[in-house]
DNA sequence: ATGCAGGGACGAT
DNA sequence: ATCGTCCCTGCA
């Protein structure tokens, strides 16, 4: 049994993670720069992110992780939800390596996490992700916020929350064009609208299954095979998830293509990427999502991206 | 300079 | 089931 990971407050608004065998591998800025969350950004001696309605702050101190949070509400609640700190990470890690290489992928990135997002900004972020690049999400997503999110002051610092469905699913097409989205100002008005009016509703999503969520982003315009399922990984709790964009696509052609049946292109049609990704998840397990995440850090490490 | 790729999805054939 | 198109930016 690996021993229960405490938060301990100090002052008001910050805690220290004590040490702990799960706790020394986690590297919050390995997690934060793995591609599955936009909001961030580094300045000298700390790294903030925008969390829905919150603001989060993380920083070392004395070998130490240090969590603090703006407003100060649930914090210890907030911060184990959001860096998965409950998670039974050597359990998983056990259970995805199946094979040689997803062993060496693990010990490589020990530090390595799932995140969890909060919902609507999840949905938004990656509805804004068809078929563009880190860079320019990070551009599309800063614009939303600071055109329709409130003004926040943490720090000394000016922040920008990250809006509403319900304020973003009244905003005109055009003005969310504005902010640099393109032709997928559409399919962020009508996600956020979904939102709002009803026909996704986030905490069924979160307690159903995973191909019955999955079924109802599938209807919502924007929302695609692909897109869903980060969002399923990333915000609902749908571990078992395979996102397979054309990162994870290359990687599979090379180490994977026996998962696919035959040949394995990395350009995947519609019905080859359900295919695909059935198959990894019989593969990899119920935690495939995590399998996902380490194969997706390694590809875009070896391409020498930095975002 | 034109082309192309970058966390895809939609709509018409 | 394929295939052209969609907005935008950086880079060769």
């Amino acid at each position: 049994m690996r021993e229960k990971v405490q938060l301990v407050r100090i002052l008001d608004v910050k805690w220290i993670l004590p040490q702990s065998p799960v706790l020394e591998s986690f590297s919050p800025e390995v997690s934060i720069n793995s591609g599955q969350v936009f909001l961030w950004e580094k300045t000298a001696n700390a790294w903030y992110g925008i969390h829905a309605d919150k603001i989060i702050k993380f920083s070392r101190s004395n070998g130490t992780l240090v969590f603090e949070l703006f407003p100060e509400y649930r914090q210890e609640e907030i911060v184990r939800s959001i860096f998965r700190l409950d998670d039974d990470v050597e359990a998983i890690f056990a259970e995805i390596s199946k094979d040689a290489f997803v062993r060496k992928l693990v010990s490589s990135y020990p530090g390595l996490r799932l995140m969890r997002q909060d919902p609507e900004q999840c949905i938004i972020s990656f509805v804004c992700a068809s078929n563009t690049n880190v860079p320019m999400i990070k551009r599309m997503l800063a614009a939303l916020s600071k055109r329709y999110g409130q003004k926040v002051v943490a720090d000394g610092r000016e922040f920008h929350t990250f809006p509403s469905a319900f304020v973003l699913g009244r905003a005109s097409e055009s003005d969310l064009r504005a902010c640099g989205l393109g032709y997928r100002a559409k399919a962020v008005k009508a996600a956020a609208c979904a939102i709002t009016e009803g026909m996704l509703e986030l905490d069924y999503l979160k307690r159903t299954s995973y191909d019955e969520a999955k079924s109802e982003l599938l209807k919502v315009y924007g929302i695609g095979p692909k897109i869903a399922d980060c969002i399923l990984l990333f915000s609902l709790d749908k571990l078992s998830a395979f996102p397979i964009d054309v990162w994870i696509a290359r990687a599979l052609a090379t180490r994977y293509s026996w998962l696919a049946g035959k040949k394995m292109s990395e350009k995947l049609t519609g019905h080859q990427y359900a295919q695909v990704s059935k198959a990894a998840h019989m593969y990899f397990g119920r935690y495939a999502g995590y399998a996902q995440q380490f194969l997706y850090y390694h590809m875009r490490q070896n391409a020498g991206k930095k975002w």
